[in-house]
DNA sequence: TAGATTGTTAATCGATTAACAATC
DNA sequence: TAGATTGTTAATCGATTAACAATC
């Protein structure tokens, strides 16, 4: 498949879904699951799931199905994440606390090993075996630890200004947890991940 | 506008973006603002935000642009945020007490009212100034209190549990943080929020 | 009036789904 | 071989953007 051909936004979330269910079934031994199987346990279109991993290669075996640890091998190469992926996180409070403890469950693939916060309060504290340094080691950090993603957790009115110290600091992209628009230069990636919004958009559902 | 229209997830989910930012506009005294402001201020194309806007009703002001207090007004309406709705959480970890905190902000249109928890060396714990219940208690709570979204902060192997617990409690929204797809009636709807895969997609635009 | 900006239609763009030949 | 399931094309569906008459 053509390498240069734009993958949308749609498809690349739902690769770390199809991810998350095909380890599952790795431990549970299970040997190939087929597009079928995939889209009933997921709710989608087995149409789409076939499409989404067709644009990275031919993973499946035609009449059979897909070899399920095969395929996390390559959606794994497909999100870079075959090796393992440093991160950083800006904010120390419960939020950021929460997000340490998904390092076990990110594995070997990504990991959380700074974490910086403004207030003196909580410099030292440790955070499994990560110690929270002051934001202004920021930088250096970043750059000797090779870290390429960070995550911000501090209040709204702070976000921006840890958004440029990572820029800054060379970081690729920033998963934003504060409730505010940050503005970056184009080539970095911002996801937002905000709670407030999730839970407003939420409300309209109800009768 | 008709009623009756089916409005895609894409435009409700931007709308708690623009009441966010107009709450900022209030908060500073500003009287209005053009499609075009908050185009620029949200990195959108002003045509979708008066077409998000004109599906539910006529709002602005031709050649002036949108009162922002009036359309505050309007958009918490669409989002049934003018009158307060009651939340539930069940998980009382770090990422529990990390969405308690938000209730400021949510001000009095949402509020986290009721937090419960499976394990005996939770149960009593305050958070602020809700004290952690028993899950045993969920759904006779649920009913005292009009609660009428449920948020799991659970690990992913209780998920589906606490969202049978919710559904039978009456809730009618779901907002999931744990990494794993939940199976509900076709009449509640659940958002999944989960923090594992939004990072891992993130991965995918490292260069 | 002249300039600005909405609401809305039409055009474009993109994503999802159906269908089916290829083939395990 | 017969049945199953992929990869891919074509059809459908839906969302975004451009353009502009209406009008403040």
């Amino acid at each position: 498949m053509n390498k240069t051909l734009k993958i949308s936004d749609a498809v690349v979330r739902r690769l770390p879904v199809y991810l998350r269910y095909l380890d599952e079934l790795s431990m549970k031994n299970v040997q190939t699951v087929s597009s079928q199987d995939l889209g009933i346990k997921l709710d989608l279109n087995p149409a789409q799931i076939r499409k989404d991993l067709a644009y990275f290669g031919e993973f499946g075996k035609k009449g059979i199905g897909y070899d399920v640890n095969y395929l996390i091998e390559k959606i794994r190469q497909i999100l870079k994440i075959d090796k393992l992926i440093n991160v950083a996180l800006v904010g120390a409070g419960n939020l950021g606390h929460a997000l340490c403890n998904y390092n076990a469950y990110l594995k070997d693939h990504m990991k959380i090993c700074a974490v910086f916060d403004a207030a003196p309060s909580k410099i030292g504290e440790k955070i499994h075996n990560i110690t929270v340094q002051p934001v202004q080691e920021l930088s250096e950090t970043i750059k000797d630890k090779e870290i390429r993603i960070g995550i911000i957790t501090v209040p709204a009115q702070e976000a921006q200004q840890v958004a440029n110290l990572f820029v800054e600091a060379g970081v690729e992209a920033i998963l934003n947890f504060a409730p505010a628009i940050i503005k970056v230069p184009a080539e970095i990636r911002v996801h937002n991940a905000d709670f407030t919004t999730e839970l407003q958009s939420l409300a309209y559902f109800l009768d």
